[in-house]
DNA sequence: TGCACAAATATATTCGATAAAAACGAGTAA
DNA sequence: TTACTCGTTTTTATCGAATATATTTGTGCA
């Protein structure tokens, strides 16, 4: 099972990861998504060599495949940054997320097989064992519990015929991570977070489409909601 | 005003372009948006470097940064190659597009200012102007009326409120444009396109959601239809 | 003090060379 | 033939140094 938190491994096509560039890039994006690395901050490269153990050309070329995608900005001759975060960033976030999960998930019930269906109790098993594991005393495994988290949301929207909206909601979910994690909220967690993520599944399987989006709206407006209340953003 | 003809400039947060990273990076997004370079062939880094006059770095910076939006094909150790292209391709992308600028066009009409109407006035404009250079015997520019058009269809949905899904739109759009170009069909052209834009313009500022969706969704499966027609892809 | 402007410094970018990996091909054995 | 080994060649990834660009500091002057 994956290591980091901030899931998909580096878009490399295939084989296995050996570059330095790569695992680079997956230190650097995992720190930035964790929040350890906070918005604003200035990158500089000499830190980052040292930081990250690695040379000029590799860091590089991670930090250039980071900002195509949005995960740091870089401005010409100025080097780059950890892109700003912003309460109104966040709520544009939350409403596309909504509208392309949308589309993800009536798309899905209208097409899915059995196998769609299979993808989505798995899913949700493995939500449901890393959700246990915390409570029975374990230690706290974030990253483990934000993988099933992640897969469990793609395994929703899996069957839509669409890898490239996939891709999208993909991006998204690792945008709004970075968000809960800045935050740094920690209880809401707790709450009803295992139910909610049930009765959508429920509603998934028993296609019923209207209630699986109103769940899913909610689902996401809920978290968004507070985490702008936590009043660190803006 | 821009000579690229795949769109926007390289994607740095602000300041002129100067950097040779970013140069031989909006040269090599042209080569392949525009099918000078063909679907998966190998980018041999020797080559390139001869070709775009520049050194290894700033290639392979340029390469990093064109692979995290799937311009290009890294392999881990095998360097890098121009995606493939298919007919089953195009059709996700087609279906995509309109799902995410239905959502775009759909919010822009519920939202929409003053100046939201402006914009797609003053693009449609333009739009037609290139058109016109076009028919009065004046050299065909590709790249500009591309760029007319890209402008004209990101105007439509610039008021959804969400520049994150215009990024996507806009994503979707150089794919689409990559396949108009392989295609290499050019009569279709001449029809009734700018008729098409026409319609789909009044039907905007009409407000006439349902109308304007069904326009959108017309054109861009004419297209598809017309392209997958051609018989190059698969 | 506040401003203009020229070093001086820090930082980012690029180059040329080296190390590491993959691709190729001749030779050999089943 | 096919499959496999091993050395050679080609290609990619990385390093260390040089260059170009920004930023800061310091100085003279109003």
């Amino acid at each position: 099972m994956a290591k980091s938190a901030s899931g998909a491994a580096s878009n490399n096509a295939g084989g296995p990861i050996s570059t330095q560039a790569s695992s680079v890039y997956d230190r650097l994006k995992d720190d930035i998504l964790t929040g350890q690395l906070k918005p604003g901050v200035k990158l500089r490269l000499k830190d980052l060599i040292e930081k990250y153990d690695t040379g000029n050309s590799p860091l590089r070329e991670a930090l250039n495949r980071l900002s195509a995608n949005g995960m740091v900005v870089r401005e010409e001759n100025r080097g780059f940054r950890v892109p700003t975060a912003s309460a109104n960033e966040l709520k544009e976030l939350t409403n596309t997320r909504c509208w392309l999960e949308e589309i993800g998930i009536r798309e899905s019930i209208q097409n899915g097989d059995t196998e769609w269906e299979e993808r989505i109790v798995l899913a949700f098993h493995w939500l449901t064992r890393a959700a246990r594991s915390e409570e029975s005393g374990t230690k706290y495994t974030a990253p483990e519990w934000e993988n099933h988290h992640r897969e469990f949301h793609l395994a929703l929207i899996s069957a839509c015929g669409s890898s490239i909206l996939m891709d999208f909601c993909d991006e998204l979910h690792q945008r709004s991570f970075r968000y809960r994690n800045l935050a740094e909220v920690v209880e809401y967690r707790g709450r009803h977070e295992l139910e909610e993520h049930r009765e959508l599944q429920e509603a998934v399987l028993h296609r019923d489409a209207d209630l699986a989006v109103e769940l899913l709206h909610k689902h996401y407006n809920v978290t968004s909601d507070i985490l702008i209340a936590s009043g660190r953003f803006d």
